[in-house]
RNA sequence: GGGCGCGUAGCUCAGCGGUAGAGCGGUACCUUUACAAGGUAUUGGUCGGGGGUUCGAGACCCUCCGCGCCCA
């Protein structure tokens, strides 16, 4: 291919997109050995949010990775998946399409929903059925994923498309399915009658990894326990409204208040239930008044004291977030259920308000409630403070509830090489901290069906200990239509038949199975012994404690060791304040396909390889267009090197100063690969980009004179060689980091892609480039003496004076020539001195016959 | 409250035991036949404060201050 007379980068992606597509130039070979494989478990981003400028960063820096493994020669298995599972998509699409799931419904052959974008404000809902509901997410999503593509193509990623997979895809949910029921069948799965999170408006149960912690105004109701034989007992709660799920009051066993009180009995107010005073060591002392009540369930410490003091339950708090509408049996009196029958049916927030003016009327509230702060528990995704139910669910043992197994899992962290190694901290500390088991079925529509039935008994009720499984042969199933062996359809909903399980599995429990799910684990295990485990597992320091760890637990418990053998850890994106960047603050407002347009897409991986690993960066434009002007450079550049024509195909650097470049270069390669070898891409691109500069500032200028021919031929060969060997080069360290530009420039001059070559190695023969330092050093004091003259670069001086110590001269003679040539110098002269400094004198410039007096420059 | 990380030039960052660095910005000069979407030079810092280890500390240790993230 000839070189353009006007190099440019406009229109690189597009072309070098469809051209590696068409040559299949990131196909993985699947023939190559585990050995002479590297393979990397891409995060599969979450579709249903939109990609920003996060994803942008943190995916440039695997592809980083990928690039470079390929240039050593490495199979890359660089596959890429599309979470598309759960309930983010569920909510995506009701608000997209205006419908909500109603699973009571009947399936209706080619629905059309209300909208299909711009849902009005006021709409309220459509109910759909189950199958219209997944059969609009999967429509939704699919375009998405197109969008998906289409920007990740567009970012150059090295991904072999070919290996595309999705979260809720058939292959997806036979790996999801497989794994749990080996699970089931290894006791690491167990269901469980249990206190659970519970996002009221969702409806839906919450895992630990899903919740967090808010700050929010609540009040501190002062009530009156009553006492027989004695005064009240005061309680300060923000939760008055749980007083009729109250099973206990707790105060801390050294608290010498109430130690005449341990043992025996109080009445609650209004309801008037006895209730024991029992001692804990979580009751805070200096907490309000040192004693609190317990109710089932009010938070998480509640479940605690419940558990660990074997409490009786009396939840009354449903699915719906609503008290329960039939009085409970534990209150008796008749003033206890009439004023149950006030609150029965009611919202907590509703039920807080009714309770307090009952109180009130009563007496038995002290003073006003108070406001304070206090933090609550919100499933991360909600609006309302999470109510604890007592349900039935699923479970996988990561550790929470056994000390072995989580020893055993922080030890597993140990199996990985951390990127930056402070990372695992963040591992250890989550896993050490566990409460529970990971809760992994969802009361949702959109998932991977837990692939479970349970058999009915003569009065059409459920067994849930009496579990129906299918044979993995069978996988993947939806238990709402597939029907247990030795069943018949009829059997469905009948006594003495089955019914099927309507959870589905935490999105979670389906991402943490990505390496099996991309490898086709049991699918083709000819391939997944070549690919697993992987080497590698890029992500966010975010969600180390949910999609790293998860990960983590599922192929401890299925191959009993890591399912990687690295793990790097990206930084966060942060705007100029140094504030995360968030859609919900507004200042992630610019789009990626606009970077990538308006900069060029090399220029904003420019930026995204200029963070280092681990490190939050500052969202910069301004080091955007620093990498488009590198861009352009290594145009131009490459144009020129490639216009002093071919050398014969034996010639090799001859002269000093060349041999000295290509040492400095062998340098470089070392350098830079120990620092990818260490995926520290960052430092290999800073190095790299430092020589290529030097090498167009100086080398360059210095021998494209003689590279013209003008001393002599031999010369001449030796530049050629030396300037398309740096120029080769070059091409193919910039390659990970400029995919587009780099290839552009290779396809002038050499044949296939830039990407299908190996990493430069190191010759080792070039001798050492000690003579670069004085000869770089005098060009640039001569080039600022025509600078501080007011001259033009390529004025000429007269006379030159070096003065310089005795090894700085023997360099400098043997590139005495290309300094001549650059600096425009007739006469050189040199004298011994302790220090490098130069004498400059020009000549009298042709229109300017009053040229100033010489000037004398010392390096500083 | 706990854990982790970070405070180096106006800005973004590198350096992590041996003479304070890069890019951007600012300033000046050069319309140089690769590149004006350019080039050349130049200006910027008691390396957050204090103590200690060392012949020597931006770097290692202690402590304080400030910022960020995660978890309570």
């Amino acid at each position: 291919m000839a070189i353009p007379d006007k190099p440019s980068l406009d229109g690189v992606e597009e072309r070098f997109v469809a051209k590696w597509e068409a040559d299949g130039t990131y196909r993985f070979n699947r023939a190559a050995t585990r050995d002479q494989v590297y393979s990397i478990d891409t995060p599969p981003p979450t579709v249903s949010g939109s990609l920003h400028i996060g994803h942008i960063f943190s995916y440039t820096h695997a592809d980083l990775i990928a690039r470079y493994q390929r240039m050593r020669g490495k199979a890359v298995f660089y596959p890429i998946g599309w979470d598309d599972n759960g309930l983010a998509t569920e909510r995506r699409v009701q608000n997209v399409t205006g419908v909500r799931c109603d699973p009571s419904l009947p399936y209706v052959p080619n629905y059309q929903p209300p909208f299909r974008g711009d849902v009005p404000k006021d709409h309220r809902a459509v109910p759909v059925s189950r199958a219209n509901f997944v059969e609009l997410c999967g429509e939704i999503t699919h375009l998405d994923e197109q969008s998906f593509e289409h920007l990740f193509r567009r970012l150059g990623l090295s991904v072999d498309w070919s290996l595309l997979y999705t979260t809720v895809g058939e292959r997806a949910r036979r790996t999801s399915q497989r794994a749990f029921l080996r699970n089931l069948a290894g006791g690491q799965a167990y269901q469980q009658d249990a206190p659970t999170l519970w996002d009221i408006d969702e409806q839906t149960a919450v895992a630990q990894a899903e919740m967090e912690d808010r700050e929010i105004t609540g009040s501190y109701h002062r009530i009156a326990f009553g006492r027989s034989g004695g005064e009240p007992i005061l309680i300060d709660t923000t939760r008055p409204e749980l007083l009729p799920s109250c099973v206990a009051i707790v105060a801390h066993p050294s608290d010498e208040r109430y130690q005449s009180l341990f043992g025996t009995t109080v009445t609650t107010p209004l309801f008037g239930v006895e209730v024991p005073v029992v001692a804990h060591h979580l009751a805070e002392v200096d907490k309000g008044t040192g004693i609190a009540m317990i109710c089932t369930f009010g938070d998480v410490t509640d479940v605690t004291w419940w558990r660990e003091l074997d409490l009786p339950s009396r939840a009354l708090i449903g699915f719906d977030g609503r008290f329960a509408t039939e009085t409970p049996a534990w209150i008796t009196s008749d003033t206890g259920r009439a004023a149950y029958e006030k609150i029965a049916g009611l919202n907590p927030k509703q039920a807080q308000r009714a309770v307090a003016e009952m109180l009130a009327a009563s007496g038995e509230m002290i003073g006003e409630p108070r406001e304070i702060k206090h933090p609550v528990k919100f499933y991360e995704r909600g609006n309302r403070p999470l109510e604890i139910v007592a349900t039935r669910q699923w479970y996988i043992r990561n550790g929470g509830r056994d000390e072995k197994l989580r020893d055993a899992l922080v030890a597993r962290g140990n199996e990985l090489a951390w990127h930056p190694a402070y990372m695992q901290s963040r591992y250890s500390d989550w896993v050490a901290g566990l409460k529970g088991d990971w809760l992994i079925s969802r009361q949702r529509y959109f998932g991977v069906p837990l692939p479970l039935w349970y058999r009915l008994d003569a009065d059409a009720n459920p067994n849930f200990d009496d579990v129906l499984v299918p044979s993995e042969d069978r996988l993947p199933i939806d238990p709402s239509t597939d029907v247990p062996e030795g069943f018949t359809e009829a059997q469905r909903g009948k006594p003495g038949g089955f019914i099927g399980e309507a959870d589905v599995m935490d999105t979670w429990a389906t991402s943490s199975l990505t390496p099996q799910i991309a490898g086709d684990w049991e699918g083709d295990n000819d391939l997944f012994s070549r690919v697993f485990p992987m080497d590698l597992r890029p992500q966010g320091h975010d969600i180390i404690r949910t999609w790293l760890f998860a990960t983590m637990v599922r192929s401890h418990h299925e191959f009993g060791g890591a399912p990687w053998r690295n793990a790097s850890i990206n930084g966060f994106i942060l705007d100029p304040d140094r504030k995360k960047l968030a859609k919900s603050k507004g200042n992630a407002t610019t789009t990626p396909l606009y970077l990538l347009e308006e900069h060029g897409t090399d220029a904003v991986r420019y930026w995204a390889a200029n963070g280092r690993v681990g490190v939050d960066t500052i969202f910069d434009e301004g080091q955007m267009k620093v990498g488009r002007k590198l861009g352009t450079k290594l145009l131009n550049a490459s144009k020129f090197v490639l216009s002093f024509g071919t050398p014969p195909d034996t010639a090799a650097p001859t002269e000093p100063l060349d041999c000295a470049m290509a040492a400095r270069l062998d340098d470089v390669i070392a350098s830079a690969t120990k620092a990818f070898d260490a995926y520290d891409y960052a430092g290999a691109l800073e190095r790299i980009e430092s020589f290529f500069w030097w090498f167009c500032d100086d080398y360059v200028e210095l021998v494209k004179s003689r590279a013209y021919g003008t001393h002599g031929e031999a010369s001449a060969t030796s530049a050629l060689a030396a300037l398309r060997l740096a120029l080769g080069t070059l091409h193919r360290l910039f390659a990970p980091f400029l995919p587009f530009v780099s290839d552009e420039v290779w396809s002038w001059w050499q044949t296939g892609s830039v990407h299908a070559q190996t990493w430069p190695t190191v010759a080792g023969t070039w001798g050492d480039d000690a003579l670069l330092g004085p000869v770089s050093e005098v060009l640039a004091l001569v080039r600022r003496a025509k600078t501080e003259a007011k001259a033009s670069q390529k004025a000429d001086i007269a006379l030159l004076t070096i003065h310089a110590p005795a090894e700085a001269q023997t360099a400098l003679a043997s590139a005495e020539r290309e300094l001549r040539d650059a600096g425009s110098i007739a006469e050189l002269r040199y004298e011994i001195a302790e220090e490098l400094t130069c004498e400059v004198v020009l000549a009298p410039a042709a229109t300017d016959v009053t040229a100033g007096p010489p000037t004398t420059t010392t390096p500083r």
